[in-house]
DNA sequence: ACTTATATGAGAATAATTCTTATTTAAGAA
DNA sequence: TTCTTAAATAAGAATTATTCTCATATAAGT
């Protein structure tokens, strides 16, 4: 991701390109393992030690709004944050805080189509995440 | 759910029957749509004002390490509790707090075959559960 | 360069949860 | 039944995550 694709995902919404929303978006990108508030904020403040943390979580609502990132959810009071928007999954690591995105998209065929035949009455399904919950084997 | 298989359940474990242990639950049970911790606090505290807030944050957490009760993840700040221990999964609407409970064997067998087949190298799947997203619609 | 709506920094405020410690209590033993 | 003790609770302080307020700074169109 170049600097000139982050700047282009900000001018494609008409938010305005600022050096915080910029710093914050490729923090995102290059920070795997979908970073906390926190994460971001560490990252940023070595180069930018100024930026303010309700700055933080601020640009963080706006870009989930203008749906440039995701919220993850997690079993922990800290969100995080996903800068992947094309349909995935996610795998869970019961013993660690690792959270491994998952793309299957004969899995999301599969599904789109289970819906289609079992639609649930009232409900118009926008999105659908698997929670993949379980233990990474130990190496050896 | 009988005060008598409350207290089974407390007992099952290996756990001591205290008053808060057995309010928090039937709380759970009888607060539908999963409830916040305050939820349960203010639930409680009508028949039962002393209830320490502290106290109802440590028996939740003893009930989830003890598989009586489910966290629920949410894009919100407050986590969510759930007494159905049974494998469903969670229809989120995007319009309100409303999480619904989605029990479907079929669906069930589906993911459980798909993920026999297909396995994911190097983890053990303990759980999957699906977070469908979208909004119900309006009745006229 | 000028203007103005919007974004940011700084720090206070709030919300959710955890921690600490003295006291109480459940449940097994005598 | 009473005794014993490890575990649970109440009360409130402390911590953590996030939001809010408002004065100042700045992006981007004119």
């Amino acid at each position: 991701m170049t600097t000139e694709e982050i700047r282009n995902k900000l001018t494609d919404r008409g938010l305005k390109v600022t050096p915080q929303r910029m710093a914050i978006l490729e923090a995102i990108y290059n920070l795997k393992n979908h970073p906390t508030a926190e994460n971001i904020i560490d990252y940023i403040k070595k180069m930018y030690p100024n930026i303010a943390t309700g700055t933080v979580y601020k640009v963080l609502g706006v870009l989930v709004e203008n749906r440039l990132i995701k919220k993850v959810t997690t079993e922990k009071d800290a969100m995080r944050y996903d800068g992947v928007m094309e349909s995935h999954h996610h795998i869970y690591c019961q013993e660690t805080e690792l959270i491994k995105d998952y793309f299957d998209e004969e899995l999301d065929e599969l599904l789109q189509k289970y819906f289609e035949k079992k639609s649930l009455p009232g409900f118009k399904i926008e999105d659908i995440i698997l929670q993949i919950k379980g233990t990474f084997q130990k190496q050896y």
